[in-house]
DNA sequence: AATGAATGAGGCTTCATTCAT
DNA sequence: TATGAATGAAGCCTCATTCAT
């Protein structure tokens, strides 16, 4: 086998865990498995990577990385309402257009974090939070109540998270698809409530 | 040590199992640790499940029924506005009331139960949407189109979904509590369009 | 289940330890097994055989009983040499009639009974030899040496042991009958030159 | 703990298998006694060999390359009285020689490989016997029926099958040696009529 | 007398990790 | 540096046996 560069390898190996993650679990997510998706000898997972926790962390800086580039690559610079509703769009089209698994992959992270010590996953939330709340205060101006800004983030969160659940288990494109719409609908009703 | 009914005994590891994959994730419970939380001796779990599989079979199942309870429970047998809304309440406050742990197996269960091969997953959500259906299908009565039940129901699921996974993720019920009002005005701001 | 008396039980668990070990070999024949195939709770064949060495050595009588009358049935009460040839030729044809996997159990159980305390194999060997040792000293008369008795007895055994596992391992009756015709030859032949 | 080339730690596996299997059968040869055996700790087994299985069948292969090497050794070149009956001699005299545990795993072996899925015992069987055939058939030259060739194989593979079991049962060096002497008095006596 | 319930001991295997080179 | 070899700990499960009725 080959020798390649450790930094190089740490790309492999993140990008492997992903994959297996996604198919096989958290827990069928085995170091054996992700070397071996990563063409890699065992040990150089943790020569890489002390700890197979350490891998993980990275794999789940990778996702929130990710989640962050889409909210900001949804960013259409309009109104409240525009950007909101944008926004949201945005990340379930995201989530239609890569695979289940990948969703899958996230969620199960999002599970193993919470288990960790230091609760890396509030941060990611937070974090995410806080794109979602700067983008928006940004669209506001200065005429829209701090809290109201907060209430939007949470709705266009829940939305979304309720969206991949279904999406997630039931794995239907198509049927994913228009459910989108229905969301997105739901999401204008209240938007029109609040912002009246 | 004291004889105990298979059928107790059953139950106990199934409760003890909950607790578990609660507080360390579907893989964290293991056999052992289910035991040992039941009080009891590791080989007495497969003396009452022939496997592990069929031990969260049972949980899964015990799960499901109390989703359905739940559902049953809060349905106020008015109209469908009324009925609609109070079934989502009354799953927001169940999911409030109990341990967010048990929110948390649940959520586990179905990652978990998405891997096996028959996927039960889709089944209890498939059984939860029945249920919500004929609920809000007696609500309606004649007038209003099959589609437009499942949308309703799709909305429930999707926004209890949601709301689970911040509350899953923050463990703050005082929080948990102000969104589910926000989760509720979002509903009722759709209904209203959708129904008008 | 219908209680069933223990002697009559006994027989059934000695018959059905025949059986599975047959099919499934010493090592997979276990209590439970054992207990199901006799239609018996698994406690009752404690009740009935304080112990699994038990009940094996009982099976083990069982085969060593009907080994002996096997041999008894084929003394053709005639000379020597047609007494001993019948006696061969019995022997192979019962292991030829019974189904393979009794020959295979009685081998199995032999290998058991080697690594048992007080070496039982030793002494069904010798129980069965002292039978046909005395079927051929009647047969024999006064005039035959006692050394050419049991080399006869030796050779009656070499060939019906060797023949067996061939039998065993290939579990084909046509090639085994003509086989067992090969066998007397041999055993003709060296019969005349001994006896000559 | 000094490292040990994995070749060389297989070996050593092999040869604890067959040394607990010759003491032990082959149910009491647990992958535990084996490591202990080997001066292995456990982990290293699954190491070497994936599975128990895949040990138990170098173990088998292993036993069935010596057997080969035996006969091909006493092939004398001679004639084909004196070559078929060297080849018995041969192995009676390598029964002789080795361990009788040896002989005793060689024969547990058989007996599981009988019960495994794709019976690598009749292959052992059918390989030693083209090995015999094949030196039979150099030694007898043209003359000789292939019909007659088999019938040797099979009476020197009776011969000594028999010759082992009694081997096996009693232990007897001494004891053996004689009756080796009458396995090949019947075997000659045999010959000497069939080649007439 | 007879049996459903229960269990300690031990079975095979896989895990994340470390060692020696 | 990079990796084949090795391993302690722990995984799930099954065994023969005993207990309480």
């Amino acid at each position: 086998m080959a020798r390649v560069p450790a930094a190089e390898r740490r790309d492999d190996l993140v990008n492997a865990a992903i994959r297996v993650i996604a198919s096989r679990g958290v827990d069928g997510a085995t170091t054996r498995r992700i070397a071996e998706q990563a063409n890699a000898p065992l040990a150089t997972l943790h020569y890489c990577f002390q700890t197979k926790e350490l891998l993980f962390t990275a794999v789940f800086e990778r996702l929130t990385e990710r989640y962050r580039e889409v909210l900001i690559e949804n960013d259409v610079h309009g109104d409240l309402v525009a950007t909101a509703r944008a926004m949201l769009r945005g990340v379930l089209d995201w989530y239609l257009e890569s695979d289940p698994e990948f969703a899958s992959a996230s969620f199960e992270l999002i599970s193993w974090a919470q288990r960790q010590e230091d609760h890396p996953a509030v941060t990611v939330y937070n974090e995410a939070f806080n794109v979602v709340r700067s983008i928006l205060a940004r669209a506001a101006g200065q005429d829209v109540a701090p809290e109201t800004i907060d209430q939007i983030g949470y709705v266009i969160s829940t939305l979304s998270d309720g969206f991949v659940v279904n999406w997630l288990t039931y794995a239907d494109r198509s049927r994913a698809a228009q459910q989108a719409e229905t969301v997105v609908d739901v999401f204008d009703a209240w938007l029109a409530v609040k912002l009246a």
